[in-house]
DNA sequence: CAGGATCCTATTTGATACTG
DNA sequence: CAGTATCAAATAGGATCCTG
């Protein structure tokens, strides 16, 4: 059980974090899942303060990760629609517990 | 319910996020916790990637958060312990899941 | 509408040195 | 041992322009 430096390939939570580690991934699946929210253009409007360069890098990171599904529809003008994927819907019961400790502990002083 | 851009006083994710939002800090409270980690050295040889400096910022973090809790022991040479609050203690579940999915959906190998 | 490419600044981070 | 201070390097982030 001792032993030497964490190993991130060994280190549950090390790796955990390594997934999903930025706070806008977490705010984006729990939009995703919480509010079924699921365009890029709605995305960006729930998080005002985010930059569009941002919510890309975000959504790509998550999609690469596989806890996300990128569904595009070949419209004009275009509509993309993103989704849990079954890996990211084992994340629930996480994104629930986080979002229950924020609203015991006082989301009310915070911004975004 | 649904409509503008995320209220920022009503978001709870955002909130938790903001609070221990880093993947150092997931990892030193999982250690705290799982592994009854306390001594400075002892994270920093345990985050062996982690830098002297950014361990220092990320303890400070979670103290000012009141997550953790510094306990200083005037002796020569000096010997500081960490341990989590009663508030670090609400995570508990959080941390359990995290570190269970990082089990299951990563390394084979767990540290318990 | 969705989002990539680019440029440029701000923030973070690491190495190193120093202190009680 | 357990930190803090400082400076340079690396990285993240925002603003803007461009495309299908």
């Amino acid at each position: 059980m001792k032993g030497g430096p964490i190993d991130p390939l060994v280190c549950p939570m090390s790796y955990t974090v390594s997934i999903v580690g930025g706070k806008w991934q977490w705010v984006i699946l729990w939009l995703l899942y919480n509010e079924k929210v699921q365009r890029y253009g709605e995305l960006k409007k729930r998080l005002s303060t985010i930059s569009h360069k941002m919510l890309s890098q975000q959504l790509n990171s998550l999609e690469f990760e596989q806890l996300i599904h990128r569904e595009e529809y070949p419209q004009i003008p275009p509509r993309v629609e993103y989704s849990l994927t079954e890996k990211g819907e084992t994340l629930i019961p996480i994104l629930k517990l986080m979002a229950m400790w924020g609203g015991q502990n006082g989301s009310q002083a915070h911004i975004e």
